[in-house]
RNA sequence: GGCGGGUUGGCGGAGAGGUUACGCAGCGGAUUGCAAAUCCGUGAAGACCGGUUCGAUUCCGGUACCCGCCUCCA
């Protein structure tokens, strides 16, 4: 069996991994919160784990991995988004308006990862169908000592779990010597978190011992790893800016409603994506959506290569250029592979993804193979393109059905033209109306390919049909 | 202020204490009416200063610069 490393976050090392049960491999990775599209920074842990989940699912079995995601369906930002929509006259209660914002958010953010590429996890909870597993979770904090009810809040107290802050590398004495925001009078220590705030009637709520409320942000991601996954379970992921607080306080929950258990073994973090060298974040307002991106004309398997080729722990740089490669790249290697059918992946590539999910490794392999695929021509190479294929799709790249971008428009009427004009130039020696005719289709982002078999049309980066017309 | 990460050839970007990463661009060649595409070949690196070592870009220490978290965030 591949032996897989993987970074842990909690030990600041490589480590191997080993499942807690190999015939039942279980990740969860913190979703998105379904307020609005997701932006080219929310892709990258999705691709990331995805090309995980694809690994594990290579080395256990397809059936014996278990991979959660949960979407995020409570939260301000989607209660002023239904509210706005309320008062401008929408139909419908709150409620309603909140559960449409969400529906739609959710729907767009499947298309969106889809079209990266991303398989469906195995699951995806919501946040709203687990209040009840959230509710039960903080009475039994309660009821341990860790957390406390108070000014209709419910808080967790960091005091209570000696361990607080271990995931992240900091002390509690150090966060609030240096803490920088207000703290609210009623916390026992700065550092407390709510579990359970109340909600006033314009605020969605559920009922709960401690009044009509709604939960925390963190506590959600404790009670739905525990009720889907159990109280261990092998990798839990997301964005190195999720490690503090969001799973720091996960952390502390989870193993204070739950004592003797590991929670997570190994926690995976994904670096930034960045913009103009800034992180693209929300607050700074420098993003742009996945949804923007495929508009533009980038195709998903084009995001999805430039994504897998910086490793996952390194910030990465989204560029145009970048963009530019990767799509001849893709062209060439669909072109290689037009008549393969795919075998199974390269025990290299493999082990390069094995050792801490080394996408650029992979890559690297992938052109080693297709360089040798290419410079033999003169066998058909059927097993090694087999071979080439397989691989490439471990990584979610040359997938049937992500292709619709690479494939050609029929340009057969221009070719024939062009080739006619060509023989005739042939004749006269004049290659004035060959040369423009050419000229005209390069100008159009065709690739003009002619050799003595014949000529080839191939729409190229920056192709635009309208420019076609006429010829 | 506290904590964490980074600095590799023109650009992007990996691994490994000693032997070619890889890709793009460039250059030379094959091919072509000319090109394109394709194939073959090729130069080029390790922020700075010390230390360990027979040998460091790779390990250790320091300096500089950059970035992230500590506030919603992937």
């Amino acid at each position: 069996m591949t032996a897989i490393r993987l970074y842990n976050t909690r030990t600041r090392s490589k480590e191997a991994f080993e499942p807690f049960d190999a015939r039942n491999v279980r990740m969860y990775v913190c979703g998105p919160t379904v307020y609005d599209r997701a932006h080219l920074g929310n892709a990258r842990p999705v691709v990331v784990f995805d090309t995980l989940f694809r690994l594990l699912r290579h080395v256990y079995g397809e059936d014996h991995v278990k991979y959660v995601r949960n979407f995020t369906d409570v939260d301000d930002k989607i209660n002023a988004t239904a509210l706005a929509r309320q008062e401008a006259g929408a139909p419908g209660t709150l409620e309603d308006l909140i559960h449409q914002r969400t529906e739609e958010t959710i729907g767009w953010y499947h298309a969106d990862m889809d079209a990266l590429g991303a398989l469906r996890p195995t699951k995806e909870p919501r946040a709203t169908e687990y209040i009840g597993a959230m509710v039960a979770m903080i009475e039994g904090l309660i009821e341990r000592g860790h957390a406390y009810e108070v000014a209709g809040h419910v808080l967790f107290d960091v005091r209570s779990y000696p361990e607080y802050g271990r995931l992240s590398g900091r002390s509690v004495d150090d966060m609030i010597a240096g803490a920088r925001v207000e703290v609210a009078p009623y916390k026992r220590d700065p550092m407390d978190f709510v579990l359970w705030k109340p909600s006033d009637a314009s605020l969605p709520g559920w009922e709960s011992p401690w009044g009509r409320g709604r939960p925390g942000w963190h506590i959600e991601c404790s009670a739905m790893s525990y009720e889907l996954l159990g109280a261990s379970f092998d990798i839990h992921g997301g964005g190195i800016d999720l490690a503090f607080p969001h799973h720091e306080n996960e952390v502390a929950q989870s193993c204070c409603a739950h004592p003797g258990s590991d929670f997570a073994r190994v926690w995976m973090h994904n670096e930034m994506l960045l913009v103009e060298g800034k992180k693209m974040s929300k607050s700074l307002g420098n993003f742009f959506t996945v949804r923007e991106l495929l508009e533009q004309g980038y195709p998903g398997e084009v995001i999805r290569f430039v994504m897998l080729s910086t490793h996952y722990r390194k910030p990465m740089d989204w560029t145009a250029e970048k963009a530019r490669e990767a799509e001849g790249v893709l062209r060439h290697w669909r072109a290689l592979t037009a008549d393969a059918e795919p075998t199974g992946p390269d025990a290299e590539l493999v082990e390069a993804l094995a050792d801490d999910l080394n996408g650029a490794g992979a890559m690297a392999r992938l052109h080693a193979l297709a360089k040798a695929i290419a410079s033999n021509p003169q066998k058909d190479c059927f097993y090694e393109k087999g071979v080439f294929l397989a691989s490439a799709r471990l990584l979610g790249l040359l997938d049937e059905g992500m292709g619709g971008w690479a494939e050609g428009v029929d340009l057969s009427a221009l070719a024939g033209k062009l080739a006619d004009l060509r023989t005739a130039a042939m004749a006269s020696k004049d290659f004035a109306p060959v040369d423009a005719l050419k000229s005209a289709l390069i100008a159009a982002g065709v690739e003009v390919r002619m050799s003595k078999a014949g000529v080839e049309l191939v729409p190229g980066a920056g192709f635009d049909p309208a420019k076609l017309e006429g010829l």
